[in-house]
DNA sequence: AACTATAATGTTATATTATAACGTAACCCT
DNA sequence: AGGGTTACGTTATAATATAACATTATAGTT
């Protein structure tokens, strides 16, 4: 089970995350040739922030005031767009929102743990999992093509937070 | 592997289901206290017309023409707003759209197939997979509420069309 | 049957999320 | 430098969802 969930859950240095996610991004630029604008990185920074989903519009006032100028919805959805084809960031259906992606060049479930308290998000890739929903698939004769899981509960700390409450 | 996906692929007698799935409406209002009213069982039944979920404004349009009244987004929202508490009607959050539920009364995992085909859209209860997916949360320290899980592809009848075409 | 509290619906306006259409600017290649 | 492509700017609008308040219907009680 690969996962994030570790880091996401718990305070640590963004910057690192940040640079990490922007060399990856640099790197499936140009081995497919595509142009890692500054809006583009702009949107990308913005998103490994935090590791909470942000919808577009948040994205959209962060990003004026990143940029200094005002930024309409397009430019905002042409960058997710973008960064959605190349896999370097999701979208969360259940919360019009969209979230970096931890590890873009692998493939992976999209199973996603979003916490219901702190809003973070974690990525887990899960084979077993993967391998279930398939046979699952086959069984009903349902041919496969793309899945969206997402789980909502108590992340680490929120969790223990909330037991720390009890007497 | 409890599901519904015999029966929504196939064409069969609608009906029936919308019979069944009243019925099942009715008792449940009874048991909780809860009034059906003409609009709720209105849409209630759009949803089992068709097996395919349906979004709020499409609801809004067939429920206006089935009353023969014009019927504005609150009356629409409202009903679905009461299907969904009593569990009669799941959101599919992938396309903002609604669906009716086939087992309102059991536990389930709400794993959906839908086909991007055709559109329609099986319920499966998957034990197994509820349990994984328990036990990667726990495993992750992820305290579990609740679950989108929602499958794309071809259903039986659209892969059996679709292989039919190869050579 | 009338009274009242509650629940449901009607109505208007507006918030939120997303895209269409078309013009302009930047970039890349030769 | 010219010309094709890609990205961005701008305006308008579509699609989904909710807030707020007025009105009507319902169920239970007198």
């Amino acid at each position: 089970m690969l996962t994030n969930s570790r880091l996401v859950h718990q305070p640590h240095d963004h910057g690192r995350c940040i640079d990490a996610a922007l060399n990856r991004a640099y790197a499936l630029c140009s081995e497919r040739k595509a142009r890692m604008t500054p809006t583009r990185e702009s949107v990308l920074r913005l998103l490994w922030q935090s590791h909470q989903p942000l919808g577009a519009y948040q994205l959209q006032d962060q990003l004026a005031t990143l940029l200094g100028k005002p930024i309409a919805p397009p430019t905002v959805y042409r960058a997710i767009d973008f960064l959605m084809a190349l896999g370097l960031i999701h979208r969360i259906a259940s919360l019009n929102a969209y979230l970096g992606c931890p590890f873009p060049s692998s493939e992976h479930s999209n199973l996603f743990m979003i916490c219901t308290l702190c809003g973070s998000a974690a990525e887990v890739t899960h084979s077993p999992l993967n391998d279930m929903l398939q046979k699952a698939s086959e069984k009903a004769n349902f041919t496969l093509q793309s899945q969206t899981l997402e789980l909502f509960g108590l992340c680490p700390q929120c969790s223990d937070t909330n037991n720390e409450v009890q007497p």
